[in-house]
DNA sequence: TTTATCAATAGATAATATCTATAACGATGG
DNA sequence: CCATCGTTATAGATATTATCTATTGATAAA
């Protein structure tokens, strides 16, 4: 088999158009850049080089080797270049549902990353079907999203919410702690486009002859929210999302609910990966009161 | 350096999951494999694999080693089988005006391949332009083509030839040699739509007034010839081309000429690569009278 | 506790990359 | 024509390393 020690010679003789300089630039003498030479010209069965008093010149099957020979080298340098630089860094390829709070995570992550050392978390974010479809194809490790049943994955529930309304404080309605559907008509509203049960909502008040008025379509949750607290209009949002000047409330009927937790890929993964993705499981469920106030709303 | 025999040994063990199966399989005892791992390793400055009792596992930078591994291993055999394949074949990439007969390079082929041994010719058939454009970009090494002045590559002539008119030898214009344009008006023609003097034609019969009938076009001469011998048409072509059933005779006034040679690639080429191109010129040069009937037509 | 299995280590050996010394060859200049 | 110079190839010796056998150490299973 072709030894790298030799690509190296040849590349050498390439560069310089000499043994004797080729020899030079490699460390080694002449005498044994020639016999290495040899042997690679044996091992192929084929003459790389034709020699001249004056200068070496590539044959046919030369001409043909060098990208060949390039090539190589340059997967080799690539290769222990990756190992060497990233030492012992941990990678962790996190997804997350857009419509959970960032505040949800901060808590964990910033604890998790401080205990964990040389951890590199790489961040995902979409929309459910979104973040089941990298599961599938194991661009992510784990997720913290919606629970399915009919998820054949391994998952790890964390709680449960259900869906409430949220307004402004100073709205005439923030007094009640539960209001009926017909009080929200005409009612001025924010609609977050990927939240998802955004059809099932618009079902909802279709059936109770309930017509809001759209003021504001955004894909950003946070967003959402802020527009509530500055009395733009009225949305509606899981239990968890909650901001100073917004007051979250209940409607009759809209009994929508969904559990969050954290799922994993299908895609085996490496020892070291896994550990790390158990000991993260581990970590969230042990940090589960940091977020239990999004659970126990009433 | 990684050296290849660790790349062998690490990929077996990734395949079987033990130090001693992957022994087995690249033929070596397992110490001896597991010494190779732990030079790889140290090299590398990075454990790949997670030893237990029962299964090794890869570690973080094992699994990502993987890939790096194999394609070197790739690359390497890609290598071998190249340059092992072809041994000594030796390449010549020939570049074909055209609007000359295939067999006025047959005879020359025919013979030069029997000369040289292991030669391989890629022929690569186009226009003038595709021709040159070619050359250009060093995917031929040498054309039989118009030469021009203004091409600034190496040019080798080889002979002249003027254009005339072909017709079926049953032609009442076929007992002439000569003819005036003016009896050509109205004749069945067949037009040859790869000719490089195409619109200089059509500019001449239009200056004498004669516009003759256009019956067939291809941009296949040598269908244009046969369907000339049928009787179909006539047509205007190079000296050169002659068919059984086919009277070759001249147009006054119709005094296009050509001169066609070899052109060489400006493209640098391996030695051996060159001395097959010479030797191919000096060749050509050498057997010149089989095809000079195609220069004195007169 | 004993046994079986697997990987790591120690020391010996075989194979090979590399060394020094020199031969062989061709180009150049007198 | 001959001497000299520069370059590559060969021969034999040496240094290095891949591989061997023998054995140890660790762990799981009976």
């Amino acid at each position: 088999m072709i030894e790298n020690y030799q690509l190296r010679y040849f590349l050498a003789i390439v560069e310089t158009g000499s043994f004797t300089k080729a020899a030079k630039r490699v460390f080694v003498t002449q005498p044994t850049l020639s016999a290495g030479i040899k042997k690679l010209e044996t091992n192929l069965g084929s003459k790389l080089f034709d020699r001249t008093s004056k200068r070496v010149f590539l044959t046919e099957s030369g001409t043909r080797f060098v990208p060949h020979a390039k090539s190589i080298l340059y997967q080799l340098n690539l290769a222990e270049a990756d190992i060497k630089s990233t030492g012992r860094t941990q990678l962790l390829r996190l997804g997350l549902l857009m419509t959970i709070s960032a505040d949800i995570v901060r808590n964990i992550l910033t604890t998790f990353t401080r205990d964990v050392s040389g951890l590199v978390i790489e961040l995902f974010e979409g929309t459910e079907q979104e973040i089941q479809n990298r599961l599938g194809e194991g661009k992510i490790d784990i997720a913290l999203t919606i629970l399915r049943p009919t998820l054949k994955l391994d998952m790890t529930p964390l709680y449960k919410e259900g869906y409430g309304i949220a307004l402004a404080d100073h709205h005439p309605l923030a007094k009640k702690e539960n209001i009926h559907p017909a009080e929200f008509a005409g009612e001025p509203t924010i609609v977050r486009s990927r939240c998802e049960i955004l059809s099932e909502t618009s079902r909802f008040f279709t059936d109770h002859n309930v017509r809001p008025r759209l003021v504001f379509n955004t894909a950003q949750d946070e967003r959402a929210l802020s527009m509530v607290a500055a009395g733009v209009g009225s949305t509606t949002m899981p239990d968890h999302y909650k901001m100073d000047g917004v007051k979250r409330i209940k409607m009759i009927g809209y009994d929508f609910e969904r559990e969050i937790g954290l799922v994993k890929t299908s895609y085996q993964l490496s020892e070291e990966r896994s550990n790390l993705i158990d000991q993260f499981i581990s970590f969230t469920k042990s940090h589960l009161p940091e977020i239990t106030y999004a659970r126990n709303n009433q």
